[in-house]
RNA sequence: GCCCGCGUGGUGAAAUGGUAGACACAGGGGACUUAAAAUCCCCAGGCCGCAGGGCCGUGCCGGUUCAAGUCCGGCCGCGGGCACCA
């Protein structure tokens, strides 16, 4: 061994693991599965540390189970369909297609020199048509199962140019390009039907063990099951062909106090209106240029009209509560209708005082009778209320108990169905856009809107499209559309629509199992590798991905392509944070924040205080930004550099737009892979965001060659070399062993790494014996191998290995070595560390009090004070009470 | 607005309810060197004290407990998600 040349040493040892072939996963039903996966990265062209930190956990995981005798399955793909291409293909005139392939391509070059356990050979990108081919025939399956359907629903318009937008191009209400105001547009839409899964879907989590307990939560309160009732308002007039106004309502317990009726802009009583209103027309309007998403809509201020319509109390049939119509009221909730109960709900409060509205009280407090102001009563559910005259003749109980003998007494005397409901919505897939997978279906206008026959898939892109003006390109191609019927074989039209990305993810984890299988998925192939054993990635996939996935899972399976046992597809999911950066931040003339890349920014110190410039202000005002040489005629500027702070965010989750991107290739190319790989891991527990930080890189680097320049040493000492100590580092080794073991198996990568620092220090200073010495570094190499696992090939063969480390069975310790004989017990008086003891590890709790109280220090805090108390943890502490 | 999470030295952090700050970064001191870099050794939560030692300290306020960073209640701040970003 010579210096330390990550360089040479990585392009060798990743040569030599290829050559051996040793990532290539084998179906080998002699041995357990392992299957890891990390979420797939969509193809930005770049890769940013965020991946490399995902990429090398599961790296860590698949080597450290390979090295446990598993037989491992570790997978790399492509999330390749997506916004990102078309707008890459409206900005610069590249087709998607090539942008994304060549994305691929680069971004694959840029992880090669990660040293990932890849098995590259199951690769594939979801806009293969070999990928989402498969996709369309699993669509058309699940449609002739009954689980898609087609719905009117809703979305955000650019009516300048004339094109759908995301939620994310609507910017202040306004479209990103155009800077048009948005409308709301009903188009026909697929959906799946998730909605039927809702009970399922929530009922599976309790099973989710290995899930962290927030994702479940997460997705539980997402799915939304609540137990209400319908209450019919009689409308004291029809209006609308409709005689009377069905609210769901989750809080019967307060339809006492209910005084007034909110109903949707949308709803077809307000159509009805406002067709003969033109002043209520307008404000329906209004309320439809929110938005659609459901951020927007419970920000925005709460606005209603009166209808002037009225309906009757259904339990006092002489109130009359008048009919709004309330922006907050969603069509797609519900019924669309709601009763507004001021007394006990903060919005109705806030509406009724804005629009002078009755408020009163359904119950009170045990303890008295606040007097309602601008805070309405809503205790928590389990703690007890004094109902005020309720119908049911309910007097006092927890309002969870209220509800409930509410919604049975209205349903046992017919006014109302007593029912379970869900807030999951169905999943439209729909998406009016190029880059994604065609939807399978042909519009005939004879037979309807049929299925396209499975020999025809896949349905492929056509390449022959233009990006000049905005919209599907799809929609104005001059003869992809133009097709025949499958059932009457009269012309046709292909549906122009494409499918959700979601779609794509949602079941690439399945596909990786036989990525080349003729059929979506190969069953002999899906039974022995599903489940996914360690799923990793962002929590921001805790909902939408990883809910849609569990779905697709079952729908799968329904469909034939899934076993029943990989209807939760995720044995254990672990999320990482993000890796953040700061961000540098200004604001231009019209008061829109402009971000400002690293590079372009200069800190320096004037005074004691740091200000941070940018480089381009500085040459405007005379000064070098590389020298910070100042001219004589410029003195007077720095006083405006104050004025000149670029506003520095920091831990700001890494994006293009805030261009706080920190490209790894650096440090790779400056430090070698398993530094960076080291780096991510060893600063932050996995789950926490990490700040990423330059001197970071360094410090690990320092490390590595502080551990190879070990090696060195070690394997130059003369092989019968003496020493002493040999039993202590044989101890160390073992307690090594042990606590990194139990860092990887727990995740926590970072105490796994702070472990390694502790033995490397205490082998560095170890004066053993030359056997003892080697075989201490080499349980070294192997703990290292998962997470930098390079040098810790080189550092193996050094060291006397047989063959690769990489396929070395995991070091096991001697549980005899790591129980310590004797213990240093603390010893608190009333809570406060006092004085310590040394005593014999499995001394008898009778004997630790009586030393205790006999020691010195003990007794002088005590002062001949009486003992109330004595409390004596085994092995952990003692507390005498006075 | 709603749901979820997080908050510990100058910094990243560690701590089955049981010695708060392991491990590391930045910093300070020293060794080596003509010098610097590199490397090695030592110090290091804050305050008081020459020292032995003492007091305070895990975002804030309160509670449970022999014992609270950890559990409970209420706040504050930051982050993630909110169904067409992936």
């Amino acid at each position: 061994m010579s210096r330390y040349e990550p360089a040479v040493i990585e392009a060798k040892w990743q040569q030599a693991w290829a050559e051996a072939q040793i990532f290539a996963a084998r179906h080998d039903p002699a041995r357990p599965k392992y299957y890891v996966l990390e979420m797939f990265p969509y193809p930005s062209g770049r890769i940013h540390m965020g991946h490399v930190r995902n990429y090398t956990m599961g790296d860590v995981v698949a080597r450290y189970k390979a090295a446990q005798g598993f037989s491992v399955l570790h997978p790399m793909g492509w999330d390749a369909f997506g916004m990102p291409a078309e707008n890459a293909a409206m900005a610069t005139g590249v087709h998607p297609k090539d942008y994304t392939y060549g994305n691929i391509a680069e971004m694959k070059a840029q992880m090669a020199p990660l040293g990932l356990s890849i098995d590259w050979s199951r690769e594939f990108a979801t806009c293969d048509p070999e990928y989402y081919g498969q996709q369309q025939s699993m669509f058309i399956d699940m449609l002739n199962k009954g689980l898609v359907y087609r719905k009117a629903a809703v979305v955000n318009w650019d009516p300048v140019d004339m094109t759908v937008l995301a939620n994310e191009q609507v910017i202040d209400g306004k479209g990103w390009r155009s800077n048009a105001p948005v409308e709301r547009r009903e188009l026909t839409q697929w959906f799946f039907k998730i909605s039927d899964y809702s009970g399922e879907l929530l009922a599976a989590l309790d099973g989710l063990t290995q899930w962290p307990e927030k994702v479940r939560i997460m997705q539980a309160n997402w799915i939304g099951k609540s137990r209400g009732i319908e209450v019919t308002f009689p409308l004291t007039a029809p209006v609308a062909g409709l005689t009377a106004l069905v609210c769901y309502s989750t809080r019967p317990d307060t339809l006492r106090a209910a005084s007034f009726i909110a109903i949707s802009p949308d709803h077809s009583i307000a159509k009805e209106l406002a067709a003969t209103d033109p002043e209520l027309a307008a404000f329906c309007e209004e309320c439809r240029r929110i938005g659609t998403s459901e951020e927007l809509l419970e920000k925005a201020e709460k606005l209603g009209r009166d209808t002037g319509l009225t309906v009757s109390h259904p339990i006092y049939p002489d109130r009359k509560l008048p009919v709004w119509i309330g922006n907050f009221v969603l069509m797609d909730y519900g019924t669309g209708a709601v009763f507004g109960c001021p007394g006990h709900d903060q919005r109705d409060l806030d509406f009724a005082r804005k629009y002078r509205l009755p408020v009163s009280k359904a119950f009170d407090l045990p303890g008295g009778t606040p007097e309602l102001a601008d805070v309405a009563l809503v205790p928590p559910k389990t703690e007890p209320v004094v109902y005020i005259d309720h119908f049911a003749g309910i007097t006092a109980a927890t309002s969870a108990e209220g509800i409930d003998a509410t919604i049975d007494w209205m349903d046992a005397h017919g006014l109302g169905k007593g029912q379970t409901r869900y807030r999951l919505r169905d999943w439209g897939i729909s998406r009016q856009r190029y880059w994604g997978c065609p939807i399978p279906v042909i519009h005939c206008d004879t037979c309807g809107v049929v299925p396209e026959k499975k020999e025809n898939l896949p349905v492929e892109l056509p390449y022959d499209v233009t990006f000049d003006i905005p919209g599907n390109p799809l929609d104005r191609h001059p003869t992809w559309r133009d097709c025949t019927c499958p059932v009457c074989g009269a012309a046709a039209r292909r549906e122009t629509d494409t499918m959700d990305t979601f779609m794509d993810s949602s079941w690439y984890f399945a596909r990786f199992t036989a990525p080349h299988a003729k059929t979506p998925t190969d069953l002999a192939e899906a039974a022995y590798w599903m489940n996914v054993d360690q799923y990793i990635g962002g929590v921001e996939h805790a909902i939408l991905h990883l809910l849609y996935s569990r779905f697709f899972a079952r729908a799968m399976h329904a469909t034939g392509h899934l076993p029943a046992k990989a209807i939760e597809p995720f044995n254990a999911l672990f999320t990482q944070g993000m890796v953040t950066h700061e961000i540098y931040k200004t604001t231009d003339d019209n008061g829109r924040a402009v971000f400002h890349l690293p590079e372009d920014i200069r800190k320096l110190a004037i005074d004691g205080n740091v200000v941070t410039v940018l480089k381009s202000r500085l040459t405007d005002i005379g000064i070098d930004p590389e020298t910070l040489e100042i001219p004589e005629d410029a003195l007077d500027a720095i006083t405006l550099l104050a004025e000149m702070q670029v506003e520095v965010v920091p831990s700001a989750k890494m994006s293009k737009s805030k261009k706080n991107v920190v490209d790894p290739m650096n440090i790779i190319g400056s430090f070698g892979a398993d530094t960076a790989r080291w780096f991510v891991l060893s600063d932050s527990p996995p789950e926490r965001d990490v700040e990423w930080t330059a001197s970071g890189a360094e410090a690990t680097n320092k490390h590595l060659t502080r551990v190879w320049t070990l090696c060195t040493r070690i394997g130059d000492m003369p092989a019968d070399h003496k020493g002493e100590g040999d039993d202590a580092l044989t101890r160390a080794t073992a307690r090594a062993v042990h606590e990194v073991t139990q860092g990887i198996e727990g995740f926590a990568f970072n105490k796994a790494i702070a472990k390694l620092y502790e033995f490397t220090n205490i082998l560095s200073k170890s004066n053993a014996s030359t056997r003892a010495m080697q075989a201490a570094m080499q349980t070294l190499a192997q703990l290292m191998s998962p997470m930098t696992p390079h040098i810790a090939e080189s550092i193996w063969a050094s060291v006397g290995g047989v063959g690769l480390c990489a396929q070395a069975p995991w070091p096991k310790a001697d549980p005899a070595l790591l129980v310590d004989d004797t213990i240093i017990l603390p010893i608190q008086i009333n809570g406060k560390r006092r004085a310590e003891i040394s005593v014999p590890a499995d001394l008898a709790a009778a004997e630790v009090e009586k030393i205790a109280l006999a020691n010195e220090d003990v007794q002088k805090f005590l002062a001949g004070a009486t003992v109330k108390k004595l409390i004596v943890v085994p092995g952990r502490i003692v507390n005498v009470v006075i």
